[in-house]
Order: C-alpha cells, then sequence, then structure tokens
RNA sequence: GCCCCCAUCGUCUAGCGGCCUAGGACGUAGCCCUUUCAAGGCUAAAACACGGGUUCGAGUCCCGUUGGGGGCACCA
C-alpha cells in the first residue's frame, strides 16, 4: 500500500501552530514512506471563506519546507484539489446514498429545526433532529419536492447498536449509536459538510491514512458508517492530540493572538514565526519534538534524521503545551551552527526589510559575535541599534568611569585610546589588531592590570547600549570615524571636572 | 446534562511488569568563565494525580475517583 496522507485545511484564517504541527507529522510520514502527501482546501463553507487565506497557508507550510505532490496550485491525478470545485462528485455520491436507501431528504424549515429543537432539549435529548423525514413515502417526498420546498440530505445512522472507530493511537474507541441522530450531508445550497466531503475524497484521493484532530474522533463514527455505505476501504484513522493554549486554558485557536508570558513571548499563527525570523529547521525540529521523540535523549536533530526514526503509530495521544521557551533555545542552536556568511545572508535582507540600514560587511564583521545571542533574527535589531541610529552619549562621568578606573585614569585611557585608534591604517582597523590594543591600554591604566573596567566602559562609550555585542567587533563595525567621534566626547566630559 | 479522549519533574518527554535509588531536554537556582548581554562548563532543586485491585513484583495491566481536554450545527 503506497502511503498517502494530507493535509486539508480550511481556509477561514490563518494557520496557527498547531496546525502547522499536524500537517508536520502528515507529512513526515509521508516522505519516510516514499508516498505522497497532499494539500485539499476544504472550503465548503463558503461564508467563513477568507480572501488570501489559501495563499497564506500555503506560504506557512513552504516557509517550514513541508511540500506537497498533489495540491490546488499543482494540480494531481485526483484533483480538482478544492472541495468547492468537486461540488458535482458530491452530489453525485449524496444521491447514490439517497437512492441505496442509506440517505434521504429533509426538508425541515430552519424554524421548523428550532422548535423542534427546544422540544427536544425540553426532553432531556440534545440530539437536534428527531428524524422526522427519515421515513417518508416516495409520493410524500415527491410532493414536497414538486413544490418547490428546499431539502438537505441526511445521512442515516444506525437506531442501535454500536459503532467502533479504529485509532492508530487509541485502539478502538466504541460509540453507542444512540447518541448519533442523522447528520446532515449535503446542505441546501448543494454544497456538501465535512462528513460527506472528506469522505469522498479521501476515498477518491486514495488516502492512506487520515490525520486530524481529536475533535474529530466524536463524530468519526459518522464517517465510519458512511465508508461502509458506500462500501469502501477505510484509511488508517490517526486522531492527533490538541495543542493546549500555553496560558493554560483551552485548544489552541486560530483566534488565539500572540501575547506574552513572564518575558517569554508566544506566537500562535504560523506567520508569527516566519516574521520574528526564528529559522524555519528550527520551528520543525521544535515542531517534530512535541507527542514524537526522536529517541537516544536526543532533541536536536536534522529532519532527514528524523526521516530515519518516524511513525506516526509512536505519536502520543496525550495534549500538550507548546515549550516556548524550548524553541528559544533551539532556535539559539540553530544560529550558533550557522556559518557567518550564512548567517549574514539571512540576517542581512531582514534588517533591510526592517528599515535597519546596515552594510553586509558590517554584519560579516558581527556575525561570530552576534549568533550566540540569537533566538530569532528579530533579536539582532536591539543588538544593533547602535549602528543604525546614533547612539546617545554619556552624560554623566559615572558612566564613563569605574570604581577601578578613576577620572585620572579614565583621561589617560580614553586620551591613549584615541591616540592608539587614530594611528591605525585602514587595513589594521581590525578586530585583532584593536583587541590587542586595547587590552594592552587597559592592563596599563587599571590596577591590578585586568583590562576587564576599562573595556567595560569603553563599550558602553562606543555603543551607547547598556546591552551591546562585545567591545571590539562593535568598534570595527561602527567605523573609525564614528567610534572617535565619541571617544573624544567621553574624553571632553572627563576633561570639563 | 450526555458521550468521548487524555494523565511521569513548571513544560516537552524516556519508560511498553522486575534494568527505576524514575533517565534526558528546556526552564529555574547556585558556582565558574567573562568588557555588558549572551554562549560555554560544573552543581542543585524538581514528577509517576489519588484510591482500590491483578501479580512473587506495578510508573508500566484492570476498575473507580479526581483533574484536564474535546464533542453534542445546513462550522470545519
Amino acid at each position: 500500500m503506497t502511503v498517502r496522507t494530507r493535509f486539508a485545511p480550511s481556509p477561514t484564517g490563518y494557520l496557527h501552530i498547531g496546525g502547522v504541527w499536524a500537517a508536520l507529522l502528515a507529512w513526515m510520514y509521508a516522505r519516510k514512506h516514499n508516498g505522497q502527501f497532499i494539500l485539499r482546501i476544504e472550503d465548503t463553507d463558503t461564508k467563513r471563506t477568507i480572501e488570501g487565506a489559501q495563499a497564506k497557508l500555503m506560504e506557512s507550510l513552504r516557509w517550514v519546507g513541508i511540500d506537497w505532490d498533489e495540491g490546488p496550485d499543482k494540480g494531481g491525478p485526483f484533483g480538482p484539489y478544492i472541495q468547492t470545485a468537486r461540488q458535482p462528485l458530491y452530489q453525485k455520491w449524496a444521491d447514490w446514498l439517497v437512492e441505496n436507501n442509506h440517505a434521504y431528504k429533509c426538508f425541515a424549515t430552519p424554524d421548523e429545526l428550532a422548535e423542534m429543537r427546544q422540544e427536544l432539549e425540553a426532553k432531556g435529548d440534545h440530539s437536534g433532529y428527531d428524524r422526522r423525514y427519515r421515513d417518508l413515502s416516495q409520493s410524500e417526498v415527491d410532493a414536497l419536492e414538486a413544490a418547490g420546498r428546499p431539502y438537505v440530505i441526511r445521512f442515516k445512522m444506525p437506531l442501535d447498536g454500536e459503532t467502533a472507530v479504529p485509532d492508530l493511537l487509541r485502539g478502538e474507541v466504541v460509540f453507542d449509536n444512540k447518541q448519533f441522530t442523522d447528520y446532515v450531508i449535503l446542505k441546501s445550497n448543494g454544497l456538501p459538510t465535512y462528513h460527506l466531503a472528506h469522505v469522498i475524497d479521501d476515498h477518491f484521493m486514495e488516502i492512506s491514512h487520515i490525520t486530524r484532530g481529536v475533535e474529530w474522533l466524536n463524530t468519526a463514527p459518522i464517517h465510519v458508517r458512511l465508508f461502509e455505505a458506500f462500501g469502501w476501504e477505510m484509511p488508517v484513522f490517526v486522531h492527533l492530540p490538541v495543542i493546549l493554549n500555553p496560558n493554560g486554558k483551552g485548544k489552541l485557536s486560530k483566534r488565539t493572538q500572540a501575547f506574552t508570558q513572564g518575558d517569554q513571548e508566544i506566537l500562535v499563527k504560523a506567520d508569527e514565526f516566519m516574521e520574528a525570523g526564528y529559522m524555519p529547521e528550527a520551528v520543525v525540529n521544535f515542531l517534530a519534538n512535541i507527542g514524537w521523540t526522536f529517541g537516544d535523549d536526543r532533541e536536536k536533530f536534522t529532519m532527514s534524521e528524523a526521516l530515519e526514526r518516524f511513525d506516526l503509530a509512536d505519536v502520543s495521544a496525550a495534549p500538550a503545551k507548546l515549550p516556548y521557551s524550548k524553541l528559544d533555545w533551539l532556535g539559539n542552536q540553530y544560529f550558533k551552527d550557522l556559518s557567518d556568511d550564512l548567517l549574514v545572508k539571512k540576517l542581512y535582507p531582514y534588517l533591510q526589510q526592517h528599515q535597519i540600514d546596515i552594510s553586509a560587511e558590517t554584519l560579516l564583521i558581527l556575525s561570530p559575535v552576534i549568533k550566540m545571542r540569537l533566538k530569532k533574527l528579530s533579536d539582532a535589531v536591539p543588538q544593533l541599534a547602535f549602528l543604525a541610529e546614533t547612539p546617545p552619549l554619556p552624560s554623566t562621568v559615572e558612566e564613563i568611569t569605574h570604581k577601578k578606573m578613576g577620572p585620572e585614569a579614565a583621561a589617560t585611557a580614553y586620551k591613549k585610546t584615541i591616540a592608539f585608534l587614530e594611528g591605525l591604517s585602514a587595513e589594521q582597523f581590525e578586530v585583532d589588531t584593536i583587541a590587542a590594543g586595547m587590552r594592552e591600554i587597559g592592563a596599563a591604566v587599571i590596577d591590578g592590570g585586568k583590562p576587564g573596567p576599562y573595556l567595560g566602559t569603553l563599550r558602553y562609550v562606543v555603543t551607547g547600549q547598556k546591552v551591546s555585542p562585545p567591545l571590539f567587533e562593535s568598534v570595527v563595525a561602527l567605523g573609525k570615524d564614528r567610534v572617535l567621534a565619541r571617544l573624544v566626547a567621553a574624553q571632553k566630559l572627563i576633561d570639563s571636572l
């Protein structure tokens, strides 16, 4: 059997990270087994469809490296891959069910339904439908139809007995048929509900494993019965656990907005991760650790390593809250592994997009020292702010002196430093030379000979930031003229005493 | 209300009856290194929800309780 999995989102909002996770597992399984991964758009709820959501969702999937073999944009042998474009198919099979006595036309009006619901509720029946149109005679049906009464098609669920849903992660889940009623499978506008649509699509698209959220488990008996009525072989059901909202309550939903918890930023939508500048490899690595374990106590791995070991059957059935702090850790791990050139390649366009004008050459100088400070590209912005704008100059003596480097020593230090830098040729204005020279000055100027305090205050003078990249790289990045100007200003402040 | 799913450190998890004095990771705390912030090194605190069974033996199997989650639409 070839493995064919799919991700079937409805374009009703933006894709959240839990959706990406579900897509990832399905995709991994298909790739692992050299099968196919299909993207199908479930847009039968036309009222909720949002313009542009489909494009956005495809962008997010591509960003994390999930590609599809068949889908709305690239076609395939079982298309179309957008449900509204498949309407005739659903109509045909809904009619087939009616003809074969598995379904029937229900002419209940919205008012009638509302009233019925109320009466049923009063009796403690929460099913919402009393099956009153289930057993009409053919002539009664014909008469209503002739009168132009709109109708839906409902599937005949068994009146008693049980329906077992085989689930890869939980074994057989058994439901009492009494809790079900006859569900609408084709709406009065001629479009199918999810129940009908996915059964037909998954069958004709030859899907081998249906992966979806547990929220579908309770309605899975309908799907089981539908497959049975059609006489089609059932795919394997894999009901994935929910991803819980990290703020504590409920599941992650499309409506959940990004927010901050403590000093941890909680992102929800897929494109927020992209926008923040996490490396997609890190995000995918992070997600693969949810509900699944690589083994050997390893948390960091490449996707191709993961594919060697992955199995849907090993996925945990327990719901999970995303460990965001681990994403940050992983994100940093991936940046540290990046070559300086590659980091510049990623960082440069990102900073450009965010109106921070720093040359690629400058970035290359900073690259080795900044990469271990990044979890995501956006972390570079405050670090590098001193290069983009003119940082405030020190205004108090306390800022440019140190308890181990009083005003007198500081005055000497700045004077020496200025002279040292002025004496450097353009070729000599590089990290190693500057480091050596400054350490020497620092050692001479500080009691005890440890240049630490000198370097620290100097770093503050040069960058104007309490937090910044290390001194030497920052000096080279800022450039001789600007550094000297700042040192001169500091010296003047000291001299004014 | 009814039905269904789930349950190991704060979080993600390993564990599929004896290898568990419950392992790893993130986070947290302390120490070291250090020009800030990081990164790195070392150390520490931290869990089998509870109660019954089954068994020579239970984190691991069964039942119940509790807790969390989900579902009961002409939404997916």
